[in-house]
DNA sequence: CGTTGCGGGCTAT
DNA sequence: ATAGCCCGCAACG
């Protein structure tokens, strides 16, 4: 699910402006926003008040009072890639707290049959670093905005992980029963935000017919400014992308009666053995031996009904207890975890480093399937990324970023993103602050000062235009003067005229797609941003 | 115990 | 300046 393509709000804001438009339409809350996107909450929105998120995202200091930030951990997958007897694949949901983080990964894979280890598989879906969220609390209502498409599957859902981690120490199916039953309760309430999502992919696609006439253009604007480090890495993904021949080899194994995370046994997996030594980042990837997701399923975990009865109960939890997480354990094990295994895992924990380049002008998917290629993308799974629950999520990731035309698709909301940035192009071209000026001058309505709130207070200026206030500034930076709205190039055209000097077209599309990369992948230009289709354009410059 | 948020501080670009 | 990230602290459940 991503992102609605056009959110209630046309999104004509970004989450760093001094100034928003004032929203009266909120979106409904959407666990597992993918892509390029924002939102705008009710106030009251008790999951966006906890800025919760299907994905495990933990708190980053962006050394803004006024925004929250956080970036994705990834998934904790099995080192082994094993399949689950339902064919579907360990994807756990990785601990927000460092260390509880550490201490799952090593841990036995859930699979009783399995003899991998879980480990974390980095979320690498914003220029080779993991996807953002940013929330930000106005008076009323709250704006989330997220940069960078998972290019991993989801972990499983949060009320799933925590049900494990209360479950008691119970050891037997009971415990995965409430499970299930919880999931399967859960599941339901994302429906709601679904119906959007497949009227956006189809427009996404659309949308995607544009995007050559409007490339040039493209470049133009975004030689306007570029960022000095851009993202371009597509490597990553195409690094992930699995090959689909490979079917789920593993898939009839039975489970082992040992826990998820504490699996005693010492059955053998023909396969994997020394997988688990590997990272999973792409950089020190391993070829697992067969396609990792291949087989997600369609829908993802999140999907309630998909989850009672393909994500859980795979898993045992029946042993899964609170202990599960203990150290200790890790060494009761028949075969002790590897130590370089964790400590390599520990490393790669995140993804920092940002890949290599990639064919980015390449419009080809790439299928080639690499040993080491974790995904395998199923076009089916790829068109359609929609944050709605069912959907597969777990092809987020992997396969759409290959290609610029297949990301856009991807991204939720049709948004076309490109990830991978692909375009390098120099923003050189036109200087930026000839933008800012522009836009600033058509703009006087707007009040740029700005005034520091913490984020949770709400920023009543923010949508109302005005700019932040109170209380505590961006720890060191006002965004106030720099900030430009372009609010009032309403029309990409007159976005494009500004630069051009002329008006060009009349395509809105264009103008997203533009957005799209701009912010996906230059850090710097995603202040530039117009809302998904004709609405004004929104961009913000500001330091 | 784990989650969530805060914020200092470091690093790379 | 921007962004990513580590780390410790604290409130909370
Ligand atoms: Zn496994
Ligand atoms: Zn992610």
């Amino acid at each position: 699910m991503s992102c609605r393509a056009y959110s209630a709000n046309a999104a004509d804001w970004d989450i760093n402006d001094s100034a928003i438009p004032r929203i009266n339409e909120y979106d409904p809350f959407s666990e597992w926003a993918d892509g390029h996107c924002r939102l705008v909450y009710r106030a009251d929105n008790e999951e966006a008040k906890r800025h919760s998120s299907g994905w495990a995202m933990r708190n980053t200091n962006n050394h803004n009072v006024h925004i929250l930030k956080k970036s994705c951990l990834g998934v904790l997958v099995c080192s082994l890639r094993c399949t689950l007897p339902n064919g579907d694949r360990v994807h756990l949901r990785p601990a927000i707290c460092d260390k509880a983080r550490k201490k799952q990964q090593g841990k036995p894979c859930p699979n009783r049959q399995c003899t991998g280890r879980l480990e974390i598989l980095p979320c690498r879906g914003h220029c080779g670093y993991p996807v953002t969220h940013f929330w930000r609390h106005t008076e009323h209502a709250i704006f989330f905005q997220a940069k960078g498409v998972h290019d991993h599957p989801r972990p499983e859902a949060k009320s799933t992980s925590e049900a494990r981690r209360t479950l008691g120490s119970g050891r037997r199916v009971r415990g995965l029963a409430v499970l299930l039953a919880k999931e399967a309760a859960l599941g339901n309430k994302f429906d709601i935000g679904r119906k959007t999502v497949d009227k956006f992919a189809a427009s996404g696609v659309e949308q995607i017919t544009h995007i050559e006439k409007t490339t040039v253009k493209l470049v133009k604007l975004m030689s306007l400014r570029e960022p000095k480090r851009q993202c371009r890495e597509i490597t990553n993904q195409v690094s992930r992308t699995l090959n689909p021949s490979s079917i789920l080899p593993e898939t009839d194994k039975g489970y082992c009666s040992c826990p998820p995370f504490e699996c005693v046994c010492s059955y053998q997996q023909p396969l994997a053995t020394s997988l688990h030594q590997f990272p999973s980042s792409p950089s020190y990837q391993q070829p697992p031996l067969d396609s990792f997701w291949t087989q997600e399923p369609l829908h993802g975990q999140s999907y309630p009904a998909d989850m009672a009865n393909s994500v859980n109960p795979q898993y045992d939890f029946s042993s899964i207890s609170t202990d599960l997480f203990q150290p200790e354990e890790i060494f009761q094990m028949d075969q002790p975890v590897k130590p370089d295994y964790v400590h390599i895992n520990q490393s790669n924990e995140i993804a920092r480093s940002p890949s290599t380049l990639l064919d980015l002008g390449s419009g080809t998917i790439h299928r080639e399937f690499k040993t080491e290629d974790y995904w395998s993308p199923s076009i089916g799974n790829m068109l359609i990324n929609d944050d709605s629950n069912n959907s597969s999520n777990s092809n987020s990731r992997f396969n759409l970023n290959q290609t610029p035309e297949n990301q856009m698709v991807l991204n939720n909301n049709s948004l076309p993103v490109d990830q991978n940035c692909y375009m390098s192009s120099k923003l050189d071209e036109l200087p930026f602050s000839l933008q800012k000026s522009h836009y600033y001058q058509q703009n006087p309505t707007f009040d740029v000062t700005d005034n520091k709130t913490p984020y949770l207070l709400e920023d009543k200026n923010f949508q109302n235009f005005e700019p932040y206030q109170n209380g505590k500034n961006y720890n060191k930076h006002s965004y106030q003067d720099e900030y430009i709205d372009l609010g009032q190039f309403n029309e990409y055209n007159s976005f494009l005229s500004v630069y051009d000097n002329k008006v060009t077209n009349n395509d809105n599309t264009i103008f997203n797609d533009l957005d799209f990369r701009i912010n996906s992948c230059v850090p710097s230009l995603n202040n530039v941003h117009s809302t998904y289709s004709h609405e004004a354009f929104d961009v913000i410059s500001h330091q």
